[in-house]
DNA sequence: CATGTAAATGTTATATTATTACATAGTGTT
DNA sequence: AACACTATGTAATAATATAACATTTACATG
């Protein structure tokens, strides 16, 4: 579960305009279409994303330079997210699988690193590509 | 284990550098650093990453914007990778973890969706910094 | 060896993504 | 009010990456 935390007035704006979107969403796309609520400079939305992301109320897709809000209350805080992406029509989805972030959250090597948060990109074609 | 590939001269000069280099480059980095070899300009490099990428001599570090040479001839052309990286002195090594890479490599979920490749980014303290 | 073709190179300009620096304003606590 | 903390506004600039176009090299095949 998600801590509470109230989201401030870009926050918010900004948090709205990403979780009501189909897909992941570019910074200066989010900054395009917020210009008409008053959010007129890049560093305004980078501000309102850094802080999103860490409280986990969205999460970037490195691979893309995108954002796109949490789909998984259980991913604590940013700190264990898996995502499946296609290729093809760029869809993405946080995958939630509790197998599978057990599996990575007790993972460890030989290096005697302590690992306290991961990223996974999955790549493929989703059904509908595939069937094309 | 790897296709052999001969590489071009720019591809040469680049996968060089990045080999010799400790950890991860940047490509700007990259770009200064083989300005004397009479490679000038940004696309120059950035054609020779994504040939090296391609054939699976460098990965990319998508949470770092860098790269680095594969520590891992296993790791089937670039298509199943996973690092750890310190958070603190921003050391990246690559797993090599067999168990791991067929966990991910079999990795199937409810959605449908056939993965053909991966990336895995570990965070955390290494060794050196979590001792300090 | 001539010809075709794919890959690589060179060069300029430009697009995209992200941060620095500094000033101001709001929020909640004591 | 005084303080600490978070958020906001604004301008400038840094860092990362690609588009477009001309030319050259590598090399297979007739
Ligand atoms: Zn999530
Ligand atoms: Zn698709
Ligand atoms: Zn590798
Ligand atoms: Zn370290």
């Amino acid at each position: 579960m998600q801590k509470q935390y109230t989201l401030s007035r870009n926050q918010k704006i900004i948090f709205d305009l990403i979780d009501k979107s189909r897909g992941p969403m570019k910074a200066y796309s989010i900054l395009f279409n917020v210009q008409k609520k008053g959010i007129k400079a890049p560093l305004q939305v980078y501000r309102a994303l850094d802080k999103l992301v860490e409280i986990g109320k969205i999460h970037k897709i490195e691979s893309r330079n995108a954002f796109i809000a949490c789909q998984n209350s259980s991913c604590q805080i940013s700190k264990a997210t898996a995502f499946s992406i296609c290729e093809s029509c760029e869809d993405v989805s946080e995958i939630s699988n509790t197998k599978l972030s057990k599996y990575l959250s007790n993972f460890a090597d030989s290096s005697g690193m302590k690992y306290s948060k991961y990223n996974l990109e999955f790549f493929g074609l989703c059904k509908k590509c595939k069937s094309k």
